[in-house]
RNA sequence: GCGCCGGUGGUGUAGUGGUUAGCAUUAGGGCCUUCCAAGCCCUCGACCCGGGUUCAAAUCCCGGCCGGCGCACCA
């Protein structure tokens, strides 16, 4: 993490302050574990969402977007499994009203596994072992199920149950035969969404980190069964570096990660197959572009019991943060669980032509939540300290604006050339306009919100059509002409060019001597 | 969901039974200002919600909502 102390609180008050994240239904009370999301968080999470398209979906030719509906009928959830599996039994103390999970305190005295056990199975063994509670000794109270999906009704007479999606993954399942088709899709493809999912906390905590509605970003990659170690562009990234945590490394208590690349973990069968390990290897590429310190992150396998019985395989991206370790993306080994259930709930074949026979695809499912990245993005950009204001360090390609235009002084013709220079920039760039207050007032502004660059319109540019350049990141300003603007701006939001790179080639000497700063 | 603590302008706070509810900052408007939150003037803006006690409640009591921490939970 950044040298300097990160005050978790002082950033939540700050995304609060300045909109840009914040409780839904405020003026009403709020609701827990829902939040909105004002007009820079906005912005700064369509860039995320961009850069995961570009890297996810426009970098890949066979990957098709799809937009599905939130609310699903029953039928999709029996067949998932989420009705059955999807929530949790619980029990409470009668005396001292504290919950348990039945299935964690029977496991705890009989040593057996017990989360396949069904309600009857657990109140019996329950009463057989005389399983008391842990804290004070009570009775305990009937295990009832705790489901976290939200039920509604969908019509108006004799309405039919639906639920709220948990998972942006059902829709692509369900759209598979429709989608397969009419894309003329063959193995290996991929249908990716990015969406809302809801899940109903038990105690929603962390501000962003547990909502009971979030934003996934999720692929289902379908692959024939006997190709999975077999990625055709596996090339283009074996060589990428990963830092690993296997179950054996956690068994071992080994808390560093292994450096490796995608390639040799497949070799030597840390990462069970070639379409697992392109989308770690793919994974580590996003987050470095993020700008995360690769000291903070490493992917974990997870251990037995925390990987969901569809599953054969599950590695999540944790990131190291002020708040802990958040698990960003989840990747799991679906196989042939959800399309051969749905196939045979739906009593619809499933299946895509592969060498003239239909086969079952298996599924690799990336699966990332934007929230959680957008937050952890906010508080390792987030900078405090060094100036009077704080600011956000964010990447320029994921700054909610990328210039700010400002005449120097709001008279002598200045606002009229900015505006004109603001219509001209904002053609290209994200661009914002502001006249109002102290140029260093305005400065600050943009800090705050993470703008990397000021231009400002002065009384020079009116004699030789130079402007100034402020970068947010050193405070330091140069000067080049308004020809080289658009290529000046373009390189270094890019980072195709660093600002001292820029300072070297385009600055141009300023015709005035400066008179120094205002005190 | 349980326990403890908390909730005053947008933000941070002062106010422990009777205040025109104060301050700072932000925001909007104006004056000034030739590059890093300068200054001056004006303006908008608050006691979480509902009950109760009391002549009188931001203040005391009860419930709810929201938040923090701990426990539990996170397929």
């Amino acid at each position: 993490m950044p040298e300097n102390e990160i005050n978790v609180d002082e950033i939540n008050e700050v995304l609060i302050k300045r909109a840009i994240a914040f409780p839904a239904a405020e003026i009403y009370g709020g609701i827990a574990g829902i939040f909105d999301f004002g007009p820079i968080g906005t912005l700064i999470r369509q860039k995320v969402k961009e850069l995961w398209r570009n890297m996810f979906i426009w970098a890949e030719e066979n990957v098709f977007e799809i937009e599905g509906g939130l609310l699903l009928p029953e039928p999709v959830f029996k067949a998932s499994g989420h009705l059955d599996t999807f929530h949790d039994p619980l029990v409470q103390c009668e005396k001292c009203k504290s919950m348990f999970r039945a299935d964690h305190l029977v496991e705890d005295t009989t040593g057996e596994r017990a989360d396949s056990l069904a309600l009857e199975e657990l109140w019996g063994k329950i009463i057989e072992q005389e399983i008391k509670c842990p804290k004070c000794k009570g009775s305990l109270t009937e295990p009832r199920q705790f489901n976290l999906m939200f039920e509604t009704e969908v019509g108006a007479t004799g309405g039919k149950k639906a639920y709220l999606r948990p998972e942006t993954a059902q829709n692509i399942f369900l759209d598979f035969r429709r989608v397969s088709h009419a894309m003329r899709a063959t193995l290996p493809f991929g249908i990716a969404q990015i969406g809302r999912s809801f899940r109903n906390e038990i105690a929603p905590r962390n501000y962003l980190v547990r909502m009971r509605e979030f934003t996934q970003m999720e692929i289902e990659m379908f692959v024939h069964p006997e190709q999975i170690n077999n990625h055709p562009y596996f090339y283009m990234i074996e060589d990428q570096p990963i830092r690993l945590i296997t179950r054996k490394m956690q068994a071992e208590q080994e808390k560093e990660p292994l450096e490796i690349t995608a390639g040799e973990a497949v070799k030597q069968g840390l990462i069970p197959n070639q379409f697992m390990a392109y989308y770690i290897a793919k994974e580590a590429q996003f987050v470095e572009e993020l700008g995360i310190p690769r000291d903070n992150y490493w992917f974990r396998e997870l251990l037995e019991e925390e990987t969901a019985h569809y599953s054969a395989a599950n590695f999540d991206l944790e990131i190291q943060t002020p708040m802990g370790v958040i698990e960003c993306i989840g990747n799991a080994y679906r196989q042939d669980y959800d399309l051969s259930k749905h196939s045979k709930h739906s009593k619809t074949k499933l299946t895509i032509q592969y060498e003239n026979k239909p086969v079952v695809p298996h599924v690799i499912e990336p699966s990332f939540g934007l929230d959680r990245i957008f937050y952890i993005l906010m508080l390792v950009t987030y900078q405090a300290g060094d100036r009077k204001w704080s600011w956000f360090k964010l990447p320029p390609y994921l700054a909610p604006y990328h210039v700010k235009v400002c005449p120097l002084q709001k008279k002598d013709g200045l606002p009229e050339v900015a505006r004109e220079l603001f219509e001209e920039l904002r053609e290209e760039l994200d661009a914002i306009y502001d006249q109002t207050g102290s140029i260093g007032k305005r400065y600050a502004r943009a800090d705050e919100i993470g703008i990397p660059f000021s231009v400002t319109i002065d009384y020079e540019t009116l004699e030789n059509e130079t402007v100034t350049i402020r970068d947010r990141d050193s405070t330091e300003q140069i000067r080049v002409h308004v020809d080289d603007l658009f290529e000046v701006l373009h390189l270094l939001i890019n980072a195709d060019a660093t600002w001292e790179e820029i300072k070297g080639s385009f600055a141009v000497e300023s015709s005035k001597k400066s008179k120094g700063k205002r005190k």
